[in-house]
RNA sequence: GGGUUGUUAGCUCAGUUGGCUAGAGCGUCUCGUUUACACCGAGAAGGUCGGGGGUUCAAAUCCCUCACAACCCACCA
């Protein structure tokens, strides 16, 4: 490239493209040199897998920021620094966006096999694969993409079986009829994480169960009366005096043949409702813990289709809950059993994905005993070996952990990893009842990894494999493993991570179990520390949701402001763990700066260009006082932003640069430099900054260093600026100048602005080496035509500084018009003093505040009060 | 019902272990075309840091309490 290309704005779509593909084509996104064991010398992190077949949302551009930033600043460190993308299958929500497409098109799911259907979702993402990776590409991250993960891939699903054996070996797998959160539109259970609970108007309705002896009846409280077909006791608190009488005797369920038992339980409750409650096992989870407790049948009623099963009768079988709800109650009013309907608020489960209310229904799954994995990583978590951000959420995952229940791990979808059990043919389907010794010995389930296959064969006796899928989060919990392939490079270099960062919304459903999946595995815990981001927020701190149309693309705003502005804005303000609104004036902000720097660059070149003979020198120096400031501020800047990255307080760092580029390099030392002209520091000091701000504006940066006459190779893997040295005191003296030529021009505002003239007055100076030693950088930085001395012979207008003899020299007539200013400058200098008089006048501050706070107070206090008098001396002249 | 986190300028937000006159971006007002930049420069206005109480020489910061908001968890029929 050439400086051809320094065009006055800078156009972020003229050279991102091409800069990306630089950076790739270069090789620079694997990691260089030896990893060491030590993992502070080192760099790895995985990206959380983007949906395979969608496209980014804005929280991926908050997550790419973050991850992209810490990669960057590692690999400027020098350390290898290995970043692994991802892929997701992401089954259930891959699965509803194919089944919504198969529902378009006139089929259902039952028309087909599961292998038919595998290999259609399959063809599914494979069309839509490859935008989401144009997209992270646009927001230029710095990953390892040979290393890229699919979450479907031959090693992923190969770790998830020798994982699960391992699992079903050690007793920690088992098959169970329990209650699970069922879907009846998709026809899959969840997880209890998967389940979402929303607060809604009910009603409660009291029903009378008539006792067989014929001496009365006992009411019931119930949510739900059409499950009244599967209860199988009533039950009461032991303490409700009500109805100790009742105890152990029959009632006649209604509407049935059926009796029941009238049994006492702890469950009930005698403060709500009646006090009396219907037990039903096979559709309600606390009754199937009171179930259990009672040595109860369950009496399923509900099917998986949601509609009542034939065991309620001819009148009942075949509708839906809701109808035969109503059903219900219209039979139940008539037989004069119901005694009272009452509006209620109630919480109410729900399926994530398409609102349809959950049903707890008996199933057959797999599940895990979470018992020994969640004690386990609670000991870790407790011995402090992984670090949080925020350090919050440590403490609210342990709590989730000790009372984590058996995690059901069964997803009755087709697009996933197949369980690797199968299940002997005769138990299966029955038709080929076992009629051997052999076959009838045989166990029921084997694990076997051969999951391509419908059937096996195993010692002579037939098996069929089970048709369900892991629950992703199975697979998912093997994340940082599998991308570093934590098997095939044991002992692995860069496991365990460095960081695991991601969504503070998915710390139970992930992080959790990451963990304990890698200390059962790898008996490490996967990651040292753990950085959390907040949801990213609209414009006024509501959630983006589809539905209120208030989701904001991150590509249209790379495309707006490009990719660093959007990663500057991103950043901007946000801290761990807060849900934080998004502000496109952030964005706009990081616009701006990539085009001051832009420009700051070109004024540099520019400089370069003309002072062409003292080009090639190896090192700077500094030879007047606005150097020695800069170094000064470029090195505080940047051991803020080390501590910052150290810290995860990416924003603290994001705005220290902002600020000394803007308000330190540009504002002061190049307005000094054009007086100057130190080409080899302009050239250094260019340079730290675009390291710096490197690894939260990549593109901008490298296309600057790329367009740069002396700059060699690239950006990305150039060296992390080490110490500047300047003169400390040169520095002191420069931020003095600094603040006398603020108020100079302060002063010159406020004149013209009480005597809407021009302010082209000359300045004089008096006792002041500091103004005589550099009266030309003052003349130029305060933009007056003339500066001299005074000669002893003071006139017109003292500038109000404390430490500075300085004096506009303007007319009478115009320090008069300026009296009323002045009279408020004294007022205000008066209040500041009163205050800092208050506080030394308190014999316990003196006493018990640090001694230089002390000292400097009454520094404070001869300043102010010398202002003061010469302001006053001032006003007298007047 | 339990928990977590918020409440700071017109808007969106910073403010590390308590300590100089509480900051930034955007917006507003005044002035300005000084050849790096109008995606700019100079200057300015704007806040009793949600209310109340307490600890301290000193509180936006620590403690208590109230109000409001968001999020997470939860089987109360």
């Amino acid at each position: 490239m050439s400086k051809e290309k320094f065009l006055k704005a800078y156009e972020p779509g003229n050279f991102e493209t091409e800069i990306y593909a630089a950076w790739e084509a270069s090789g620079v996104f694997l990691p260089k040199g030896e990893p060491v064991e030590n993992h502070s010398n080192r760099f790895s992190i995985v990206m959380p897998p983007p949906n395979a077949n969608g496209n980014l949302h804005i929280g991926h551009g908050l997550t790419i920021a973050l991850e992209d930033a810490m990669t960057r600043y590692h690999r400027l460190r020098g350390e290898p620094t290995w970043y692994v993308p991802g892929a997701d299958h992401a089954g259930f929500e891959t699965w509803v966006v194919y089944e919504r497409e198969l529902e378009k098109a006139g089929h259902t799911r039952f028309e087909y096999s599961r292998e038919e259907l595998y290999a259609r979702v399959w063809d599914f993402v494979g069309e839509q694969r490859g935008n989401m990776e144009l997209q992270l590409r646009a927001l230029g991250v710095s990953c390892a993409w040979k290393d890229l993960t699919f979450t479907l891939d031959e090693n992923v699903v190969r770790r998830v079986y020798t994982t699960f054996e391992k699992m079903w070996q050690d007793g920690m797998v088992y098959r169970g009829e329990k209650l699970v959160n069922f879907c009846t539109k998709h026809q899959t259970a969840f997880a209890d994480i998967e389940v979402e609970h929303e607060d809604e108007k009910g009603y409660l309705w009291e029903i009378a169960y008539p006792l067989t002896d014929g001496e009365g009846e006992i009411v019931v409280s119930t949510t739900r009366p059409e499950t009244l077909f599967g209860d199988v006791a009533v039950a009461v608190n032991p303490q409700d005096e009500r109805y100790k009488h009742l105890i152990g005797k029959e009632v006649q369920l209604p509407l049935t043949k059926r009796t029941i038992p009238v049994i006492t339980d702890e469950h009930a409750n005698p403060e709500y409702g009646t006090g009396a409650v219907k037990i039903t096992p096979a559709h309600d989870f606390d009754d199937f813990e009171v179930g259990e407790r009672h040595d109860l049948p369950r009496v399923t009623v509900i099917g998986f289709d949601g509609k009542m099963l034939p065991i309620v009768g001819e009148s009942y079988a075949g509708l839906s809950t809701i109808d035969c709800r109503e059903k219900v109650l219209a039979d139940l009013r008539e037989a004069g059993l119901l005694r009272s309907e009452a509006e209620i608020t109630h919480a109410v489960a729900h399926c994530y994905k398409c609102g349809t209310v959950i049903e707890p229904l008996l199933k057959e799954q797999w599940f895990v005993d979470t018992e020994r994995l969640a004690a386990e990583a609670i000991r870790h978590l407790e011995a402090d070996e992984i670090k949080f951000f925020p350090a919050s959420k440590k403490q609210v995952l342990i709590n989730y952990l000790k009372g984590l229940k058996d995690w059901n791990i069964s997803r009755q979808i087709p697009w996933g990893i197949a369980i690797p059990m199968f299940q002997r043919a005769d138990l299966y389907d029955g038709s080929d009842a076992a009629t051997g010794d052999a076959e009838q010995q045989a166990p029921e389930w084997v694990f076997d990894a051969r999951t391509e296959l419908k059937e096996i064969e195993v010692g002579g006796v037939r098996y069929v494999r089970d048709e369900d899928t892991f629950d992703t989060w199975f697979s998912s919990a093997h994340w940082p493993m599998v991308c570093t392939n934590w098997e095939e490079n044991f002992p692995n270099p860069f496991y365990p991570l460095n960081i695991m960062e991601t969504g503070a919304d998915i710390l139970f459903a992930w992080v959790a179990r990451m963990i304990m999946m890698g200390l059962y595995v790898t008996g490490e815990v996967p990651f040292y520390e753990v950085y959390l981001h907040g949801l990213v927020l609209d414009a006024h701190g509501k959630k983006m949701s589809k539905s209120k149309g208030n989701v904001i693309n991150p590509m249209e705003l790379v495309a707006k402001y490009g990719s660093d502005a959007f990663r500057l804005g991103i950043l901007r303000g946000r801290s761990a763990g807060m849900n934080q609104a998004f502000s496109e004036d952030a964005v706009v902000a990081g616009r701006n700066l990539c085009n001051k720097l832009w420009n700051i660059a070109r004024f540099v070149q520019g400089v370069v260009d003309e002072e062409a003979a003292s080009l090639n020198q190896d090192d700077y120096s500094t030879d007047n006082l606005g150097e020695d400031w800069i170094c000064r501020e470029l090195d505080e800047c940047r051991l803020l932003v080390e501590t910052g990255m150290r810290e995860q307080r990416f924003a603290e760092v994001v705005e220290t640069l902002y600020s000394t580029i803007w308000d330190k390099y540009a504002d002061w030392f190049l307005e000094s430099q054009k007086l100057y002209k130190n080409v080899p520091l302009l050239q250094a000091t260019l340079e730290m900054i675009l390291t710096m701000l490197h690894p939260f504006a990549p593109f901008v940066t490298e296309t600057i260093w790329q367009n740069l006459s002396w700059t060699e190779g690239m950006l990305i893997s150039a060296e992390w600026p080490s110490r500047m040295k300047y003169d400390a005191i040169s520095a002191e003296k420069f931020e003095r100048l600094v603040i006398a030529v603020s108020e100079v021009r302060s002063t010159l505002q406020a004149l013209s602005e009480a005597h809407k003239g021009h302010f082209g007055y000359g300045l004089l100076y008096g006792e002041d080496a500091l103004v005589d030693d550099n009266s030309l950088l003052m003349q130029y930085l305060c933009k007056v035509p003339s500066i001299a001395s005074c000669e002893g012979a003071p006139r017109g207008l003292r500038v109000a500084l404390p430490n500075n003899e300085l004096y506009l020299d303007v007319p009478e007539k115009v320090v008069r018009d300026y009296r009323s200013a002045l009279e408020e400058r004294i007022l205000a200098v008066g209040r500041e003093l009163d205050a800092l008089n208050l506080r030394m006048s308190n014999p316990r501050y003196v006493e018990r505040a640090p001694e230089e706070l002390v000292e400097e107070t009454r520094q404070q206090i001869a300043e102010k009060e010398g202002l003061i008098e010469r302001l006053k001396g001032q006003l007298e002249v007047i």
